[in-house]
DNA sequence: TTATCATATTCCAAAAATAGAATATGTCAA
DNA sequence: TTGACATATTCTATTTTTGGAATATGATAA
């Protein structure tokens, strides 16, 4: 099963939480460690690395090797895929309310000049 | 608590279940009742309306009444905040990927006219 | 009122997520 | 090789999520 396939499920279900947010929020400013990441907080070790694995296997981030370090980068793939999703259902939306917009101008002005 | 203070963790939870993703999906299109929104489905009506309290309390949709119905629709404000966040870290991403590329495209052109 | 339709809630069981402690593995430097 | 450091895994307990069956509530029409 290769990055590809990774579905939505997993990608929001990662996103779900705070502790994986923050870790990625860290590392759109640069890669890092585990220890590096999990420096803000109070969890324990074991703990911040079974969230960097949930974030791995989402596909959001991925990993390299220095020296005893595994360093973690954001792969974009998969926070594009779930921006996608949620960019064309807000758009489709605005679309829906822009018609009601449209709709209601039509009835404040048959009101205002009734015919 | 008003649902200006529905959290990420909560939005993004609801949306990680493909059940409550092609709910949004069917409420795109128009406002739906329960019934209606159940149809595609083998669950059952009670989780059903289990899935769709939980898009409500994430602030996804919002409900009123029409008879015995209790039609629901698509709440932006939420949906727009999840993808507010995806689309900062995206963009901040592709910026960080642009560094990344005029620095190889820079190493490449030393490569082939090393100086 | 009563029957009916639409929806919600309660209760239960199964599965999954989360965390820490203890421990294991992997990598390097001396 | 050994010691030290970085990270991963296992085990266990707790909490949350998910689903169905049964049941309750709410709203309307007759």
């Amino acid at each position: 099963m290769s990055a590809l396939t990774i579905d939505l499920d997993t990608t929001f279900a990662a996103l779900a939480d705070p502790t994986r947010r923050a870790i990625l929020a860290r590392l759109v400013i640069s890669e890092a460690s585990v220890m590096e990441l999990a420096e803000p907080f109070t969890l324990s070790q074991p703990t911040i690395s079974k969230h960097i694995k949930v974030l791995e296997q989402a596909g959001l981030i991925s990993r390299s090797r220095d020296a005893q370090r595994r360093p973690c980068r954001i792969e974009p793939k998969a926070l594009a895929e779930a921006s996608d999703w949620l960019e064309k259902y807000r758009r489709l939306w605005e679309g829906n309310f822009q018609r009601l917009d449209t709709l209601l101008d039509e009835l404040k002005a048959m009101q205002e000049k009734p015919k």
